[in-house]
DNA sequence: CATGAATGAGAGTTCATTCAT
DNA sequence: TATGAATGAACTCTCATTCAT
């Protein structure tokens, strides 16, 4: 299972930079397109060569990959910081909100990217799949313990997944001059409070 | 502006043939991704030689362009019909969505394909905008001309947009087990119906 | 079985391009070693770019098998022609002696080269096995045709082809010093007619 | 001549590790090939450092050529020791036979290897060239003090070299289903009694 | 107008060799 | 001495684009 010819790091100075190098190389691989992104740019602008780069790594797609599930689980970490089942849905449904546009900030062309790689790639199709599965369960999880009704739930958290998502969008690239983001933002929270209804115990 | 190179075909059976490279080419960019549709593949695809594709074309860039614009307008088209100002509100969502989802069957993959584009190239950024755009000023429009509050409009009608398109997704490639699409869609009106409130003439 | 993207050239132009390739191709492996040759050595001495000769060959490696097949049975053919049953035997075998030695000087490198590759190579090890089991097999038939005792003439005749071959080595690169190879040949068609004895018709 | 980098050990630690060095890397490339043998594989087969292997050895071609050195000359020490001039010819042509072809078990691949790079590498070639001549001209001295004509002796020899070495690999490695090999080895003894003829002093 | 053979720059990847530790 | 991480030149192969016919 485990790739005999690239190693694990055991060194803090190499797996820094590993590090460097998945950061690095996924960041320009989400600015600039994976296609557009050579190994050879990778190297350079982590400050490597490119010979290094496949001790640590299988091929470029490996970058690219092991760049999804760190970041795509730092995003997860960010959320679950947030959900906490003791608190006001309502509170903790904002600072999500809040979680999920930092996250975005950080990696919006990164979703882009992946998107367009999620059709010719199966594995790629699976992280991101498993990472929004994980985010979407937790967040039922959450509501079910906070009360809510639980008829057609899982369906109900998939378009509350989706209208956050659509908003974060919004926020972060400001494509659509003049249109009032604070009230676009009041809206989507007004409108996920209409989809769950009350909770139960409340 | 324009290119000297290429010529605008004046012969039917010209016109026939460029129409026949854009629509093949789009749809195997579509299918099988940008990167891994070779100019070669649209040529066999569309029975034409690799360089007559040149004499219509600026680039492989282009035809991808050029298949945008044409079937980026379809689905405006298939919208635009739907929208009869003297319709039910809601019947004529309904049928919009209806629309979006027969577009959504045959474009999907190019709505990811062409995300990714949009990182990296202005052009096709500002085409997917300005398509956005039409859709969502017409909805404006006809919800205006229906009655309803006129506050917030361009937001709402965003919101709206973007979780039609989510069902749409959703619909179109059933990735989720699990979930019930019929209950989803019901939601989704329902919500529709929630953001916009009652149209004051009623 | 055929590969798609190699196309089998019609014109004469093209067959005569493909022909250049792999007789330059070859030569040059077998001369200076099949690593040591690269696709761009043979392109450019081949007077042509490095990319059509993807056009007409798998890879690199399949330039070599062409050379081989093309080659080897060429020699193949050189030896058939000086079989003719009806001729002395002894005569036969000295007028085979002197075809193997003609194909020795034009490819004796290359047997060197492709004995490394039978090793590696199952491909290239079953076509050279091949090769020489038409000989053999020949020269059993020639044999038996002229009378000779078919005791053990399978091992008898394998043993010939040897020491022709070893014969044709030593004629082809006069490695040892003070060898005389008038004489040398002169035991070697001794000794192929003490292995053989003599016809039973005779 | 000799490269000041590279230096002799002195150590017996030093010694072994070279040793186990030329054994383990020969091996390796006469197994699996030069090319295909990396300075990586060695480095961890022989249990050291890629490191530590260019202190001893000037290039990758060293260790090569260390190895053809070494156990060259240890075949030829097998057969060293066959040849007593006091024993029968017959008897001693049959143990040097026995000796040849366990040499040729443990290097066969090595020959195809080396024959190869002979092309290439006049080195190489060199000391193939005074190996085989060391076995031959021992060979003659064998026969002429056996009191054998000594005619042609050279050829005779070198012709009964090329004998014993095809019959070696072809009991080594079996290619051609339905040789006996019995025979074969039999026959082969024969002819080398006939090219020698009889010896004087019988 | 049309062809498709030809081009060649540029991609990902390998590995003999070096060097900081 | 010894390590093994790091280097970077060189390789094979691809494909958007051109051009002789």
């Amino acid at each position: 299972m485990e790739n005999v010819k690239t190693r694990e790091p055991q060194q803090k100075r190499s797996i820094e930079k590993k590090n460097r190098i998945i950061e690095t190389g996924f960041r320009l691989m989400c600015e600039n397109g994976y296609q557009k992104t050579t190994t050879a740019d990778i190297a350079k602008a982590a400050g490597v060569s490119t010979g290094i780069i496949y001790s640590y790594f299988k091929d470029k797609r490996d970058i690219f990959i092991c760049g999804l599930e760190t970041y795509g689980n730092q995003t997860l970490l960010l959320v679950y910081e947030q959900i906490t089942p003791n608190l006001d849905v309502y509170k903790s449904m904002e600072t999500i909100i809040d979680s999920l546009i930092q996250s975005h900030k950080l990696f919006e062309n990164a979703h882009k990217e992946i998107a367009a790689l999620t059709m010719t790639d199966d594995t790629i199709a699976r992280i991101m799949f498993e990472t929004e599965l994980q985010i979407t369960k937790q967040l039922e999880q959450l509501l079910t313990k906070a009360g809510f009704d639980t008829q057609n739930l899982p369906e109900k958290t998939h378009i509350i997944y989706n209208l956050v998502e659509s908003l974060c969008h919004e926020l972060t690239f400001h494509q659509h001059e003049g249109l009032d983001y604070a009230s676009m933002r009041q809206i989507v929270t007004d409108t996920i409070v209409f989809i769950l209804g009350k909770p139960n115990n409340s």
